[in-house]
DNA sequence: ACAATAGGTCAGTATTATTGACGTATCTCG
DNA sequence: CGAGATACGTCAATAATACTGACCTATTGT
């Protein structure tokens, strides 16, 4: 699952997570740190399936919605208009993009036929598994990623989610970050 | 903002997380509910603050910025780049909003001529405090209310991501996202 | 019949982002 | 000193995603 943990891995962890981001935390100043890492996790995960979807000249709009439709099939608009909280206007375009496109299919409801029921065709449920396999991956690796150092016992829930999502910021970006969050530690107990 | 922790909210948290999401689980499928809960989380994250930054004509993006220059004051135009992981040109724009509404200066840094570094005024101090001030009380409080369900103990990595993320969700969302995921999970295991 | 619901659409605008091409000032280093 | 890299800024065109507001049809339920 994307990557094994082993001692390396660990070690990596411990090293970059227990001194600096943690400590020198005054009150409740070191929650920031879990708000800028939601941003990074947040930035990185997303970037991964964009990727993919730009193969298909597709955005991440329409991911959202292939999805949901996925995860639930039948789905009506009104549905996804609650779930995905934007105008009916804005999800017209990439809704019917994809039905143009033969990615989801939205056939009348016989037992309302004002509704549709949204459903995806076997081209969309090919993608929207991929997509689907791909991030499941991730917060999968994120997760086994996600342990306490070694030696440290009894880890906060504060640490457990630190931990978390520090772990689904790609790998390439950890250090850069890492070494952010410690310099906005610092400067927030020096000024 | 956003509620005490009291022993009602505990119950209701216990009640709606445990029987269902986790349930009919069969090998990595309930990692996408982490998935769902993540779009959600954030959401439901940004459009707080997205509320009190429209007071002042600013978007998201300005957020970004002030955040991350109280964070790291002095930070340089390039640093915030590679923060931010968009364009110079997208930069411009909301730093010119910035600096021409008079909450973020540029002077050039006497070291190197060319860089500038920048810094909060008093007026872009305040805001920036105002909206780090929200946003660490909302992850305090979902950590506050991430707890194991009663009696429930042993709570895996995946189990504790999952209670933060849903504490997360906004309150008036969380009956419905629960519903949503129920429904995916059950969908995705009779079809 | 009539109101509410489900869906669709046209027109105009805003925000945030992109690519590509330049230009200027400053620093580094051989 | 001079060449090249670096830091920053800017003009122009475009794309993706979203918004408000106004309207329309078809269908359902009362």
């Amino acid at each position: 699952m994307s990557g094994p943990v082993n001692a390396a891995t660990c070690a990596r962890m411990a090293d970059v997570l227990d001194p600096g981001i943690k400590s020198r935390a005054g009150a409740d100043d070191h929650l920031i740190t879990l708000v800028e890492l939601l941003f990074f996790a947040y930035r990185d995960f997303t970037s991964d399936a964009d990727q993919i979807l730009a193969e298909y000249g597709l955005g991440r709009a329409h991911h959202r919605v292939l999805h949901f439709v996925r995860r639930n099939p039948g789905l009506r608009v009104t549905d996804l208009l609650a779930i995905l909280k934007i105008t009916k206007q804005s999800l017209g375009r990439v809704l019917n993009e994809l039905i143009a496109g033969h990615w989801i299919d939205n056939p009348t409801d016989p037992d309302d036929r004002r509704a549709r029921r949204l459903t995806l065709t076997d081209k969309g449920e090919a993608l929207a598994l991929r997509l689907a396999r791909h991030q499941v991956q991730q917060v999968g690796a994120a997760l086994s990623e996600t342990v306490s150092a070694p030696g440290v016992r009894g880890d906060s829930r504060e640490d457990q989610a630190r931990r978390f999502l520090f772990a689904m910021i790609a790998d390439e970006e950890r250090g850069r970050v890492r070494d952010l969050l410690a310099r906005g530690d610092q400067a927030s107990h020096s000024g």
